[in-house]
DNA sequence: GAACAATTTTGACACTGTCAAGATTTAATG
DNA sequence: CATTAAATCTTGACAGTGTCAAAATTGTTC
């Protein structure tokens, strides 16, 4: 069991570890994947690391600072979903939203504890700026493109920005209850009716009294 | 500090304490609201109600039984979060329905641990029948309004039931995002406004492309 | 090479949930 | 009423947790 020199095929080890910091990380998320936030363990993370239990302090602070790390990584991959969903998806106004909406539930269905962790935790601090500019991020990306649909800025026009609010409740509760496997109705259909079904109900999020919100901007 | 009999104006005091089980579920929501899930501690309950560290274990097994237990109270009361609002509400399928999420949100935000508790917690048995009743007692009432606005069974209606997820989805994004504190522009609504608002969203989760639900049954 | 700073380990502390054993009170039985 | 049995609660112990301070190790800098 070779252990003297830690394989250090990834990139040069710089210090002791080499790159301890992104090494808890990926750590971290396996933690949490494998034993849900409430069973999440410091010490845990860095037996996975091979390092000792103290070790992460001097990279996060404690416990909550790793947690507050791992979920601005996760802000970021859960935009991703989002894109990843629309670059395949029709490029109009409401595809695009739509897609963004079925990428958002991809990711919290693929990463449930993840998606608890930046939705449903006081664990990590939101007002550390790293975690913050990462949420705000993935809100506003919603914002964009409730912007372009409605031919309207939702900062400025609060018609458009009841939408975006619409819109974001259904895509979250739809996300929050089908990673949590509440949804029997909806688990219990193929993959592609239940992205049909989804697609609808999305959809009706942004439709103001019986017509369709694209209007002004004709795309 | 009379302590040698349990001041007894309640019922009649039948074992050492009284009734420390209800006694326990009463602390372990107090708990649970000041500290939340994430810093809920079963030695602090014990501690509220005046009983040794081990107490609670013969009542409810360990931690998660308590936790359990207190999950189904909640269901319970969330019901009854909706039901007020729908005795408060005119009596018709569309007022009853927005009425019922009005409920589900107010008991969302007034109750933030406790909700987080019942959907978005592992702790609680789901298994547990007591428990497993009172979720679906809570998911059939809403089935039910959905089957009065539609004049159609959602359990043999495919498109009814389509739109009691879509009204799920949306009430509990609501809730789920108004809770956690992230809507900041609902948020900021003075509080007629705000649901004046919800209801408008809320209403249209159950709009088939274009024209209300409501035309089977006249109601 | 020596001095310094950054990183990691070790050891300790208070706290947690759970278990086993004992003590105490209530209920049941003769 | 006395005795036995059952239910309830307390005490003490154990392994596990997060966090802190002090020591040890390694990398950087002059």
């Amino acid at each position: 069991m070779g252990k003297p020199k830690p394989a250090s095929n990834v990139e040069a080890p710089r210090y002791h570890h080499g790159d301890l910091r992104a090494a808890l990380l990926a750590a971290a998320e396996v933690e949490l994947a494998e034993k849900g936030i409430e069973g999440f363990s410091l010490r845990g993370v860095a037996k996975r690391a091979g390092v000792s239990h103290a070790a992460p302090a001097h990279h996060f602070g404690d416990a909550n600072g790793l947690l507050t790390a791992l979920a601005a990584e996760g802000f970021e991959r859960f935009l991703d979903a989002q894109k990843l969903r629309q670059a395949a998806a029709v490029d109009d106004g409401l595809s695009q939203l739509t897609a963004a909406g079925l990428g958002y539930i991809d990711f919290a269905m693929s990463n449930a504890a993840l998606f608890r962790l930046i939705f449903s935790s006081d664990r990590p601090d939101f007002e550390n700026p790293v975690l913050h500019e990462a949420a705000e991020a993935a809100f506003n990306h919603l914002v964009g493109e409730i912007g372009r649909l409605s031919g309207a800025n939702p900062y400025t026009d609060k018609a458009a920005m009841v939408d975006v609010m619409a819109a974001w409740a259904v895509t979250h509760g739809l996300a929050d209850l089908l990673s949590e496997g509440r949804m029997k109705f909806l688990h219990g259909l193929p993959q592609a009716e239940r992205e049909t079904v989804l697609t609808e109900i999305i959809r009706r999020a942004v439709v103001r009294d019986g017509s369709a919100v694209e209007n002004a901007k004709p795309d």
